[in-house]
RNA sequence: CGCGGGAUGGAGCAGUCCGGUAGCUCGUUGGGCUCAUAACCCAAAGGUCGUUGGUUCAAAUCCAGCUCCCGCAACCA
């Protein structure tokens, strides 16, 4: 039986339509998961959208319709970017599922009973025209920030979680499990920050508005949206506080959480304590990914009007394109760039120049040498070494950038041997063995080499941009592309005729293209 | 003194833990080649590694101070 891997990006917030930064994580994820898939495991992959809230509610009363209409519309516009992306996931999750719904206020009703969820008071300033509590540190000028009018101290009842409780326990736990938050410095942030100066009990319900999943037994109060979404992970694949499915029992817990940096707080601490409670065993790993900046390394908002969005980059440099920069240029740890100019670039010296060019010369050097066919390679000489060994070896080394969520560099690994083929094209010099008899063995085996060298690029490519593989794997006439088939550098059948070049990525004239764009 | 991250040739990054010729991709310039998408290959120019001081035979790397940038410090998700 394979073995499982699981793997889920965080639900994206389903107040506004995402950004090219916000879909970064489910191509991000989704390279984890193809990679997962290639290399034999049994991936479940889940994303989807977070449906409850405060904020939802407010937009769909501007908006004129009704929450669920609102949030209707936000899912399928995710779910499309997504799609056009080719984000392969398993399920789409939205957590006005209504068997979600119910098992949120199981677990609910369950960590009451076991005095994990106590009711309490909260205090803070309250607006009473605005309905809302604030903190001192909100406050404008000693005002509501909202409306600018006076606050008062209020107190209300409300549900807490004990957080308080596990603080010490989840210190522990995050100190023994060094991969339990990555990157790093993700996980220094988290424990000098909150962890350390020790966490209050967190209020898990609010009064102020109905969207969501109302607490058991006391529906004036609705359960925290963070509790409900972070669930997702569990009841998505089947848990039930009265007995969990086998999808459950096989898939749980999961290998890794994507998610961005700006929500590890929630990831770090509330969901660790929430499973603690439910006594499930923690996610292996939280990976806490960077963020996608404008070209000016502003944070994309609609005021700063720089704004990307990935289906329009889609509609102008296809969905490889996209996928190729948002994997390979955003930096592991740290905040990335993307703009036109930055995307052109890219795209002009990696995708066209480096590989598709490859592609393309080698696919037309076996038509006008050989009508096409693949020949046996029978005269190997010390120059191949290098390039067979490269290509024999890249798994070995994609694996390990890839266990350590270096996606970059895997692709990058990728490309090496791409450069690598450039090389060997000038150092055999083809076109000069072609004009001499006594040669057609060699360069038989020349041009052998290179199409194996790129085939077996392209098995590799398939997690990372997977329609160019497939255009890669169509042009060799191959259907050999199991991860397998890279051990013996004989992935080529001999005797098979290669279908007519196709450009795989034409070249963009960028000041044009930017002139057009503007 | 709130916490943390960053500052490396024109751009984006690696190297910093475990001091010892500053590396990669791109861009620029020159050359080569002609199978190919003005592409590919080779070479060169370009950096006193934010700043000041310290440790050392030797510092991008270790230590201390300073400057600038960015996150986080919300009962918005």
């Amino acid at each position: 039986m394979k073995p499982k891997f699981y793997i889920t990006t965080s639900i994206f917030y389903a107040s506004s339509k995402p950004h090219v930064g916000n879909s970064y994580e489910g191509v991000l994820t989704d390279a984890i998961a193809r990679y997962k898939r290639l290399t034999g495991y049994d991936v479940i992959f889940t994303t989807g959208t977070d449906e409850h809230g405060q904020k939802v509610q407010n937009k769909a009363l501007e908006n004129n319709v009704s929450p669920q209409e609102y949030v209707d519309e936000i899912s399928l516009e995710v779910r499309r970017i997504d799609d056009l992306l080719n984000v392969s996931y398993d399920k789409f999750v939205r957590t006005t599922n209504p068997n979600h719904k119910s098992i949120v206020a199981k677990i609910f009703k369950k960590l009451y009973n076991q005095g994990d969820i106590y009711k309490g008071t909260y205090e803070g300033l309250y607006c009473t025209p605005c309905e809302s509590f604030f903190t001192e540190s909100q406050l404008i000028d000693g005002k509501c920030p909202d409306c600018g009018r006076e606050v008062a101290p209020m107190k209300e009842e409300a549900y807490f979680l004990k957080l308080s409780k596990y603080n010490k326990w989840l210190a522990d736990y995050i100190e023994s499990h060094p991969d339990f938050i990555l990157p790093e410095g993700r996980k220094n942030e988290i424990m000098n920050t909150f962890i350390k100066p020790g966490v209050e009990d967190l209020c898990i319900s609010r009064t102020s508005f109905d969207w969501g999943v109302k607490v058991p037994m006391d529906s004036k109060h609705v359960i925290y949206v963070w509790l409900d979404a972070l669930v997702n992970y569990i009841t998505f694949i089947g848990y039930d506080p009265d007995g969990s499915s086998e999808e459950f029992k096989r898939y749980w817990p999961a290998d890794v959480h994507i998610i961005g940096k700006d929500i590890l707080r929630f990831h770090t601490i509330y969901w660790p304590v929430i499973l603690k409670t439910l006594d499930l065993p923690m996610p292996k790993t939280i990976f806490g990914h960077p963020w996608v900046l404008a070209a000016d390394s502003d944070k994309m908002s609609k005021s700063k009007g720089n704004v990307l969005f990935a289906d329009d980059l889609v509609k102008i440099f296809g969905t490889d394109a996209v996928r190729y920069y948002l994997l390979h240029e955003i930096p592991y740890s740290h905040d990335g760039n993307i703009s036109y100019d930055l995307i052109i670039e890219r795209y002009n010296a990696d995708l066209a120049n480096t590989l598709g060019n490859l592609v393309n010369r080698t696919v037309n050097m076996v038509y006008k040498y050989f009508d096409g066919e693949v020949c046996t390679p029978k005269e190997f000489e010390m120059l191949d070494k290098e390039l067979i060994e490269m290509s024999k070896h890249l798994l070995e080394k994609v694996e390990a950038k890839m266990n350590d969520f270096k996606i970059a560099d895997a692709i990058d690994e990728v490309f090496e041997i791409f450069r690598r083929c450039n090389k060997y094209i000038d150092e055999t010099m083809p076109w000069v063995l072609a004009k001499d008899e006594s040669k057609q063995e060699r360069l038989k085996t020349v041009l052998y080499n290179l199409l194996e060298a790129i085939r077996c690029g392209a098995v590799v490519l398939q997690a990372f941009l997977p329609e160019t593989a497939d255009k890669i794997f169509k042009q060799l006439n191959t259907e050999n592309k199991s991860i397998d088939s890279l051990g013996d550098f004989k992935g080529m059948d001999p005797g098979i005729i290669l279908n007519k070049p196709e450009v795989l990525f034409a070249r963009i004239d960028k000041e044009e293209k930017l002139k057009e764009l503007s």
